[in-house]
DNA sequence: GACATTCTGTTGCAGCGTGAAGTGAATTCG
DNA sequence: CGAATTCACTTCACGCTGCAACAGAATGTC
């Protein structure tokens, strides 16, 4: 419990790193729900299900599946969905097959939600993520932030490089 | 308002970049807080806080200052620093040269508790950001994340090359 | 010197997320 | 078969965060 005097601290670059990212995690993600909030009233989450589901087979999804894509817990989904149903964008009926799975559908006015609030969303996607970079940058970027992931999430389903 | 009907989707490889990038702004502030949470009972915003605290001169700071140095706003970081207050890590005192300001300092107590929390949570920085990336990642991610918060903070302190 | 404005910080309210318990369906095993 | 376990999902209680309204202190203006 106290045996190292001296732990693997951080070379000075490397906090320089850690304070950009740490700054990054804090700032990105609410100025991401703030530009969603003022022009759709949507979540960044919100937005992550519709879109993803919008995207599927028959714009339908298992609720586990859908936790999954939008990388949020099932209990997190099961009350967005609550709220997306009851604003008409989502229904929810039990799956035919098995009585024990949910399957959410994506309405036309859920679809047509998404399709009126993707540009605005991919905009502010460019602007504070793509323009600020070169082109090695981006390329650099999708290799970190998936090495990344690979050790957040081991099991996951984000293969290091390929 | 329907003027673009084809406003500047992202590339294919942009969207893969752009997908793993979400996910670890779902994924990774979760797992550090976890492991705090697990091996120091603290948010990462109050070891921020703490952290903060402990490197300022005297272990003394503004609410304001500390509130921008935590990359929080500054209710947040009010109702925290009164849970911290609370188990004996702050106090508060108001600045007897201006009594608009409120001075937070970090007792013993609270700096024994950094000093005990960091090893750990330096560890668990290591292990899922720098481990999994090669020296000029590294580098490369500094610059990135110094970019992108200067598009995210236009008025940061965070000069994109300096 | 008195009033309005500005600055600093706190408080109240509403919304969202997490983890644990609960419901009901399907599967496994005796 | 029938009981226990596992699985998919939902619901509940709690804590945290953001925003807006608020209170107190300092500054500027006439």
């Amino acid at each position: 419990m106290e045996a190292d005097p001296e732990p693997r601290w951080l070379e000075p670059d490397e906090r320089e790193t850690w304070m950009s990212l740490a700054a990054l995690l804090m700032r990105l993600p609410g100025a991401l729900d703030a530009q969603l909030q003022r022009d759709a009233a949507l979540t960044h989450f919100e937005y992550l299900v519709l879109s993803g589901l919008s995207m599927a087979p028959e714009r339908t999804m298992r609720m586990s599946d859908l936790a999954v894509a939008a990388e949020g817990s099932l209990p997190r989904l099961s009350q967005v969905v609550s709220r997306l149903e009851k604003r008409g964008w989502v229904r929810r009926f039990p799956d035919p097959a098995d009585g024990r799975v949910t399957l959410a559908v994506l309405t036309d006015e859920g679809y047509a939600k998404v399709v009126a609030a993707a540009p605005g969303h991919v905009e502010a996607v460019r602007q504070l993520v793509f323009d600020p970079l070169t082109k090695p940058q981006r390329r650099q970027l999708r290799e970190i932030a998936r090495r990344i992931m690979g050790a957040v999430d081991p099991g996951g389903h984000c293969p290091p490089s390929a």
